[in-house]
DNA sequence: CTGTTAGCGCCTTCAA
DNA sequence: TTGAAGGCGCTAACAG
């Protein structure tokens, strides 16, 4: 490795010279001293240790990120984007996954990002994040973003897709072909949460003066918690007043639940309408092409790294801020009119 | 931040003192002065500057890694899996992801990473990577590993999933359903790279005795490259002596194929046998599931951190290693018996 | 047992 | 227009 004392050495001059030089902005040295600088730096190869800039600079330009291990499909859009977004600004990301359920775990991870000297943190939330130690950690003046879900509290930085819209305009469209029977599965602690998609289900349905049957709706008992099989078979057994529409919570349970649909000899959209949500790289390839809700990643990932940097060049302790991103709906061919 | 030498001023005691309490494996200190340091650091909320020790010690415990921006779904998975397996290494991951074509950005951006002193590089390959650029890195003694596409050359540290059997495997179970007029599509650069699943392909016909017709390979003029719908097209539209069976190149192509063949009036796999390449999390859930072959992100994880431990732990440089990882043939519903 | 010293590579005054 | 000194936080010898 050429260090700036090297340079210095092989050409007689001071350090802070060739520091100068190289990569300051000090204007008002001689142009000859520059060129034998610059020249010496490009024939020994010098690259400047980012490390040791950082230890006397109190920035390391790096951006912990913690990442989700479910929803692989979208996580690795959704990392790109922010690969990208971070690169933009400059900043590189020092990435680790968590693995959901283990609340130590995920601190040990999150102290060995700070303690690298990470300029901030973005982590996607989920259901089992630990809210409470990332408030603390924003209380204690480290920059940081949650990204993904709805905010679970006003006080933290977040930028959240607004999945509750999204499951109204889903709902709507579903309505305007006439569906009036619609079961829907929520997932798992649908009613914990805030903002949840769950709340657009309903809005959309009292609009439309429309009545949901509770028994179109998933509920929460362990035994069919997350069998999509289940749910499919359950909601289409009966031939009379069964559901028209089937809402899916995401684009793999829509998959899984076609899936069944197609083996009781059901026709998509012609017999049943079924949506997703979330908008995978498959599913406009898949058949039917799934009418689904698309989350833009891009933007997520751009409005996180702004509200990030926000925090960061702030000379105090900025207000904290939210970004709703919007969502929208994509229809294709995995609905249709209601039958008559 | 709390600092060593605040702590050592606070308890009359010299840095060292505390470093070698805090961190060190020097067990002849008296216990009380172990007791006090440990209970100030806890007390004061110490946490250790990694980039100072970096500095001085001269391993940051980091790893690059250049991850792809295709294969989105799939490269979330991996990237899952990696960031496991040098977490159980004691590393972390400086992540960057590739925008394919643009060699300058991608120099560029291994160039940053190499700035910021990390201990090796961990490299996604695909075809339009640059490996003279990394051989010219690893001749310069960085640690270092590619993953995922075969070698393209001997002479660097290489993960590779055995892509050429994998389509071997996938080739004989049509075989032994009966095909005998099997169509693929090898995808783009098939016979620039060496280990392609063509070779898989071509092999398993020739052991069977089966002849396979240029026109059922895709080839790769650039009007029908890509084109899914075409290919699939072009295959099934003459009713008599139309291929059986169609090996897409991957997953998404694969549906993108059903779909297609759907809107034909064809039925999967009772007119058509239908394989993909890569096994999605989705691909066992979509209708039909999808019979294609199942590469272990794990696995290939593991291998590459392997390889790079071996490389950074060793005293001399090391001699290149490869490690294949076989990939797995999994059968689901998208294959059948050939019809009659 | 404990403290001092000398860096790691760089940047930032400040003096020459 | 240039250079010397000091320090970022830590570790590794080496003295005491």
């Amino acid at each position: 490795m050429v260090t700036l004392k090297q340079i210095a050495r092989e050409l007689n001059l001071g350090v802070s010279t060739v520091s100068s030089v190289l990569h300051g902005d000090n204007p008002h040295y001689n142009a000859q001293t520059r060129q034998r600088v610059r020249e010496a730096a490009e024939r020994m190869g010098y690259r400047p240790n980012h490390l040791a800039r950082a230890m006397v600079r109190g920035k390391t330009h790096t951006i912990g990120v913690m990442g989700l291990t479910t929803h692989d499909t979208v996580s690795g859009e959704r990392l790109h984007a922010l690969s990208d977004a971070l690169d933009n600004a400059g900043y590189k990301m020092l990435y680790v996954s968590r693995t959901i359920g283990d609340l130590a775990v995920e601190r040990k991870h999150l102290d060995d990002l700070l303690d690298r000297q990470v300029d901030g943190l973005l982590i996607q939330t989920d259901l089992y994040g630990d809210p409470d130690h990332y408030a603390s950690l924003w209380q204690r003046g480290v920059p940081l973003v949650l990204s993904g879900l709805a905010p679970d509290r006003s006080t933290l930085p977040w930028v959240w897709l607004d999945n509750t819209s999204g499951l109204y305009d889903l709902t709507r469209h579903l309505l305007e072909l006439g569906h009036r029977r619609i079961a829907y599965t929520p997932g798992q602690a649908a009613h914990l949460y805030p903002h949840h998609r769950i709340e657009g289900f309903h809005r959309a349905l009292r609009e439309a003066g429309v009545e949901s049957q509770p028994r179109w709706i998933m509920d929460d008992r362990p035994s069919i918690r997350d069998n999509i099989v289940q749910f499919t078979r359950d909601m289409l057994q009966s031939t009379s007043d069964r559901p028209t529409a089937l809402m899916y919570n995401n684009d793999e349970q829509a998959f899984a639940g076609l899936q069944v649909i197609m083996q009781m000899g059901l026709h998509v959209p012609r017999d049943v309408s079924v949506t997703g949500f979330g908008d995978l790289t498959l599913s406009k390839l898949a058949c039917p092409a799934l009418t689904t809700v698309t989350q833009p990643a891009a933007e997520l990932a751009r409005s996180g790294v702004e509200l990030l940097m926000e925090q960061i060049l702030a000379k105090q302790a900025m207000p904290c801020r939210q970004i709703m991103i919007p969502t929208r709906l994509t229809v294709r061919n995995s609905t249709g009119p209601a039958p008559a």
